[in-house]
DNA sequence: CCTACCGATCGGTAGG
DNA sequence: CCTACCGATCGGTAGG
């Protein structure tokens, strides 16, 4: 029997990696059990602590995972469009656009860690600040080129625009999934627009 | 030994209560289990099990409680205040002054509770709508009485205002028990008060 | 990567 | 309300 290579390693790292978001994005990243996982995967529990080496490893490259897809998804096709203003209603169509048609089976993967590790000090809830971070960086620096550009008045704060729109989707999605109402979804792309159109 | 009198079972039902809605604010729903509220209240869990009936009786009544306090301090209080717009500001004060000191010690045990079951079905998950529509509702109402006093425009849709003002309320007590900044709570007070005065 | 196993905890029952 | 106990599952280790 030939060892793996490194590519079949990497691939079988990624293979467990998108199991464990879709499995987390329902159960949460506390649900994510090394025990579930493993059923899921058709291995033993020894052998995914093996490739993670702690319930926790497996839970910050989980995250690691789902801020990747939400980047890809949400913020980074937004760049084709013109900084600023133009940017900053294309992320926000995009955000409806994955909330509409999620690639995590249980909605928005970073809002659930968010509240289930808001209380619980260590490496998953920093990481989970950091990726907020980020997100919150990028809604700013565009909401700061909006205003440089005449788009927005002269007095808007970035860090306002960058607040409302998030602490909207945050709150929006709580509502989506658990009423499943497609309508809040327009009412959100609604308050979007006008923070954005004042 | 004398058996407990019914005020003393209804009081040891409350205090049972309270300690519970404590906990699970902090842990979650899930997270309040059996073994760690019967030591909390340094009882057997077979004790707890015969006040409640089960985990689930237990969780209910322990949302049913969170909703209580919630009612208590955050809308109930603002109708003192007219009905219509200042009610609606009061409401948004009541809001913005239970997250900062919030009744329970890990922050807004609705919003937890809702991301928690959003994807459960089941007892629990409807007893959660049923605590959200009732909030919505009374934004909702209060919204129509100042779109009928003209104090917001005639054009407004009652239900974008409460859509608005609850997505905003949830998704800045993500924020805020996250990064714990006192400066999002009057950025999202800033942001209630552009809703409502257009 | 596996089997076999550890002590802890889960929700809950039996019996009093 | 208690003690004693049930089978299941938890995160993880030992040993190979």
């Amino acid at each position: 029997m030939p060892r793996r290579s490194a590519i079949e390693v990497a691939s079988s790292r990624a293979e467990t990696l998108a199991a464990a978001v879709q499995l987390a994005s329902v159960v949460g990243l506390e649900g994510l059990t090394i025990g579930r996982l493993a059923d899921r995967l058709g291995m033993s529990k020894s052998g995914l602590v093996g490739r993670f080496g702690s319930k926790e490893q497996l839970q910050l490259a989980t995250l690691e995972q789902a801020a990747d897809i939400f980047r890809r998804t949400v913020y980074e096709p937004a760049s084709a469009a013109p900084a600023g203003l133009a940017r900053l209603n294309a992320i926000c169509d995009a955000w409806v656009a994955y909330l509409a048609r999620p690639p995590f089976l249980g909605g928005c993967f970073l809002t659930t860690a968010m509240v289930e590790f808001d209380a619980r000090p260590g490496p998953v809830n920093n990481a989970v600040k950091k990726v907020m971070r980020r997100w919150l960086a990028v809604l700013e620096r565009e909401a700061s080129t909006a205003i440089d550009n005449g788009e927005l008045p002269a007095d808007t704060d970035p860090k306002d625009v960058a607040f409302t729109i998030n602490a909207l989707a945050v709150g929006t999605n709580c509502d989506f999934q658990l009423n499943r109402n497609p309508g809040s979804l327009q009412r959100a792309r609604r308050a979007m627009t006008a923070v954005l159109g004042r």
